[in-house]
DNA sequence: ATAGTTAATGATATAACATATCATTACTGC
DNA sequence: GCAGTAATGATATGTTATATCATTAACTAT
């Protein structure tokens, strides 16, 4: 993502969390950004070094856990919960309806796609886990997968 | 599970191992029990406690590792890596042929049941995700639910 | 049966991921 | 500018996982 972008990025960014009265200050800005600029999922400590990397001032641990958890509620960016990472929101835009969000991960380059399933899939999805016994909470797919350049390179 | 289904299984699971050539030693045995005894999944750290307690002698967590990443080679055991634990394949069977398991897992009671999710849903998702430019590779579908019981309690 | 080999486990250290808690600073509305 | 709230800093600790080298157990071939 260019500079430019980034900033496009950034003042929707901003606009989300004013929707929300939250606010979008320097440190979490500059978090957002890593993961922004970023090809890859981060983890928090990945994220830390390369904030403190950019910044004169370093920043604890501890905020960077902080700074996403809040950056998560507005929907601004993603755990993926079995690579332990974080990843921008690919559709950073003020008043966007969230869906649950689902992610391609390659397990070769670790580049991750968000991308939308069909409600018709999550439909049948939901009638099985029905039949189960269970009811579909928040169901954030996370599937493990080859991007096209890591398999043509890989066979 | 009672005793003599769960004595049913190891011996299911002795003859998994035969198959494969690896061998089912009173450790991996007992980290086998550890986890077919449990309501729910645990983490490495709990059945290396839950072990500890039945065992004279103390197990280290290294081994509790190893042994499970062993029994997951034979698939006997599944980790999900949403919530970092491990759970008793719920078909050993020897010969068995494993699909891709898919769980669901209950946010309240931690509860994790492991179902078949048909072919042709598989297959449409792996359509979608062929146009976003990925291929399939694993796909270990956890699926965050609430198992019935618990919806009820909290309703 | 035993020496050589491989597989399994033990012991120890350390890395990676995450949360708890209390103190301090910065912003916000009056 | 003061009171109240939100954000961040500092520090400690908890949890999950891997690396590595030493030791023990089991299997194999003679």
């Amino acid at each position: 993502m260019n500079k430019s972008q980034l900033n496009r990025m950034v003042d929707k960014a901003k606009n989300v969390c004013a929707r929300s009265g939250g606010r979008l200050t320097e440190k979490r800005r500059g978090v957002l950004e890593v993961l922004l600029a970023s090809n890859t999922p981060l983890s928090a400590y990945q994220i830390n070094d390369a904030y403190n990397k950019l910044s004169e001032k370093p920043m604890p641990t501890m905020s960077v856990y902080r700074i996403l958890e809040f950056l998560e509620a507005e929907d601004l960016v993603h755990k993926l919960s079995s690579t332990n990472k974080y990843v921008a929101c690919s559709h950073i835009t003020p008043g966007h309806v969230h869906e649950i969000p689902q992610f391609l991960i390659c397990g070769e380059c670790q580049s991750a796609k968000e991308i939308a399933i069909p409600k018709n899939i999550i439909d049948e999805l939901g009638k099985l886990v029905g039949k189960a016994g269970y009811t579909l909470s928040n169901s954030q797919l996370e599937l493990q997968c080859l991007c096209n350049s890591c398999s043509a390179s890989t066979a």
